[in-house]
DNA sequence: GCCCAAAGATACCTATCGGTATCTTTGGGC
DNA sequence: GCCCAAAGATACCGATAGGTATCTTTGGGC
């Protein structure tokens, strides 16, 4: 049966009740049979709409990407000044607000840490996720620099990598310590950073 | 055949070239034939020294860990100071040095990410590593203060998560841009991190 | 050099993996 | 209300997963 996207309702329902389980799971540790389950369809649903498995996990990856970009992005965009942009970054990944995420975590921590030495396909939407998360960041701090928010010799590649990966860092650490306390914390980091290139402190 | 542990050299032999294998695959990528593809034995020989899988991937994990720690370690033990102590870790992290991981990355991460919610075994030495590894640079740093290395009013707890945060945030952005001039110039803020809380700076 | 315990090889098992071929249902156009 | 295309269910496939039972080799003690 050649494969033709048909039923594009059906095609995005599966993709929806998968996410979260190839973010639990893994690439490897989701099976099609946990697919049937939690979409509630067959083998024949499935393979109706998705050409194999890597098809529904690149979908559903791109989904969970999407989704947290979507999430950030939207109240990135409500802050007025840049500084409270970065500040908003923080928050956003806090233990209190903590939706950025799909259940499971960070998809692209997930997906780096599974696919990186396993699936080129798989990590290539990561990379390119990443690459945008950092010329994001970049983009806002240089802003700043020219709306005189942030210090002239701020390095502005450095501070966004650096949010960045205090950030991921502290999903991490929640996960690894369980522990909210220790991830907010650490979160708490990322304001000091902002606040010692704003103009103003020393 | 009742499971008792023989050929204690033979046990090593297949934790040691299973390590890195485990490491890049993770525990669920990772079939028992690619165990027997990489210590030449045949199933008899690692289900001898084994319960099963998951004691293949266990002990895979300690070993992990402990060459991990013992790196560490070595090099922390050798730093006169405690700036020098904290600024080793940073440099010990960097694409220069690289030593620390077992090819595939930081187990505690890797671990982490895929055994958080679907394997509590196997998470569980990652939390113990973890809360070491906190403590250690607690510890590090409260000794500073004690030494006059460091100022008076820091937050040791958060300077030693943000440490953390820092440096696995480098792995995981170096892996997934690709590039070690990205990682290396994160690692450059535990640096900048350190220098704001020694005493003589402002 | 014989003997025997134990390490490891061989052979085999069941379950389930990803995937396919075919049958059945269903709902919109006429 | 009949017809038909297409969505999805059923039934099946070979390969291989993890694991076990049994055979074979081997080296140390005597």
């Amino acid at each position: 049966m050649k494969f033709t996207p048909d039923s594009e309702t059906t095609r995005q329902a599966i993709i929806e009740s998968t996410a979260d389980l190839f973010n639990k799971k893994g690439f490897a540790g989701t099976f099609i049979s946990d697919i049937t389950a939690a979409t509630g369809l067959t083998k024949g649903g499935i393979y109706g709409n998705f050409k194999n498995k890597d098809d529904v996990a690149s979908a559903t990856l791109d989904f969970n990407i999407k989704r947290r970009a979507a999430i950030i992005d939207r109240k990135i965009n409500t802050a007025s000044s840049y500084r409270e942009k970065l500040i908003a970054y923080a928050d956003l990944f806090s233990s209190r607000e903590n939706k950025v995420f799909a259940p499971g975590g960070c998809p692209l921590m997930n997906t780096a840490c599974e696919a990186d030495d396993t699936n080129p396909e798989l990590m290539e939407p990561v990379s390119v996720e990443m690459a945008r998360w950092k010329n994001g960041l970049v983009a806002i701090i240089n802003d700043g620099i020219q709306a005189a928010e942030f210090k002239k010799d701020t390095n502005a590649v450095k501070i966004a990598l650096t949010i960045i990966a205090i950030i991921e860092g502290s999903v991490l650490l929640g996960r690894a310590l369980k522990s909210n306390e220790d991830r907010d914390l650490v979160l708490e980091s990322v304001k000091d950073l902002i606040d010692n290139m704003a103009t103003g402190s020393v």
